[in-house]
DNA sequence: CGGTGGACCTGCTGGC
DNA sequence: TGCCAGCAGGTCCACC
């Protein structure tokens, strides 16, 4: 579900709620994410405060007092709620945060392919699944230059090389599709063979679909999915020009958008726009 | 090494 | 109405 907008999202309405509050009592209900929930060292941490919540690549990283942090991915379906502690649970609430103040943190997520790991700073700092990701795609690392160069003769479809963690973070099959269609270039070019002035478009266009995206608090599609944490809708969904938008009109050319499967996934592009 | 495709899991939708 | 294939915001790993 969640790409860098919703993560980044959720992680600024949990800021305001719970830094500085500390963690009474963690429950884990059902262990088997991704990989399974570490439950007893998970529920030791209760009693700390936290101190600040930080999100890299999809990632939130809520830092403790006690030089621990909490790391959670959310995967496809994954959402955290603050509700009040006596809001009836759901079948696929897995884990409980009860904090001070009669707040209660729940990570639901029907799928689970999600992640949820009690780690030390020092762990965290060396750790695989953040130690290979590329850079933030909003940072300075980020420059025209960065792209270009790690492209420099691979034939991957450009759709593949944005969505590859390695290369940049956060951008996800939603975002790709949008991201493409801003800088007009079909998902399937490979990316040894953009051209030179290509390059700072997609550049932009990646910032600025995600930036946009952020201020509308992400994107929340017909099925209701996501929800920041205070569970109001995003609004990015009216702005989505290709992104499940099979047969309709492009909104610059009126040309029927196509839909193909890419990575297996599905990809949507205007087929005049991104020729 | 680079690139592709399947696996992980549940639930919803649409076609027959 | 019921059944079943196909699909869904992500990531990792095995295999060519």
């Amino acid at each position: 579900m969640p790409e860098l907008p919703e993560v980044e999202t959720i992680k600024r309405g949990l800021e305001l709620r719970i830094v500085d509050r500390t963690i009474l009592l963690i429950t884990v209900r059902n262990p088997n994410l991704r990989r399974r929930v570490p439950t007893p060292a998970l529920r030791a941490a209760a009693g700390a405060k936290v101190t600040s919540i930080r999100r890299r690549a999809k990632y939130l990283i809520f830092e403790l007092d006690t030089q621990r942090a909490i790391l959670i991915h959310l995967g496809m379906s994954g959402r955290l709620s603050l509700v009040a502690p006596e809001t009836p649970l759901s079948k696929h609430d897995h884990l409980l945060f009860g904090f001070e103040g009669d707040i209660e943190l729940r990570y639901h997520d029907v799928r689970r392919f999600g992640l949820v790991l009690l780690l030390s700073f020092a762990e965290l700092a060396v750790h695989p699944l953040l130690s290979h990701l590329g850079p933030e795609p909003l940072g300075r690392g980020f420059t025209t230059d960065y792209l270009k160069a790690k492209a420099a003769k691979r034939k991957i479809p450009v759709k593949s090389y944005l969505m590859n963690s390695r290369i940049v973070v956060g951008i996800g099959n939603i975002y790709v599709n949008e991201i493409l269609f801003a800088a007009g270039i079909h998902p399937l070019q490979p990316v040894g063979e953009i051209l030179e002035t290509e390059w700072d478009a997609l550049r932009t266009a990646v910032r600025k679909v995600l930036r946009t995206a952020i201020g509308r608090g992400g994107t929340t599609l017909k099925d209701g999915q996501f929800r920041n944490a205070s569970g109001e809708l995003g609004y990015f969904q009216q702005k989505l020009c290709v992104y499940d938008r099979e047969g309709e009109p492009c909104v610059n050319c009126a040309a029927e958008i196509v839909r193909i499967t890419l990575c297996n996934r599905s990809t949507y592009y205007c087929p005049i726009c991104q020729g």
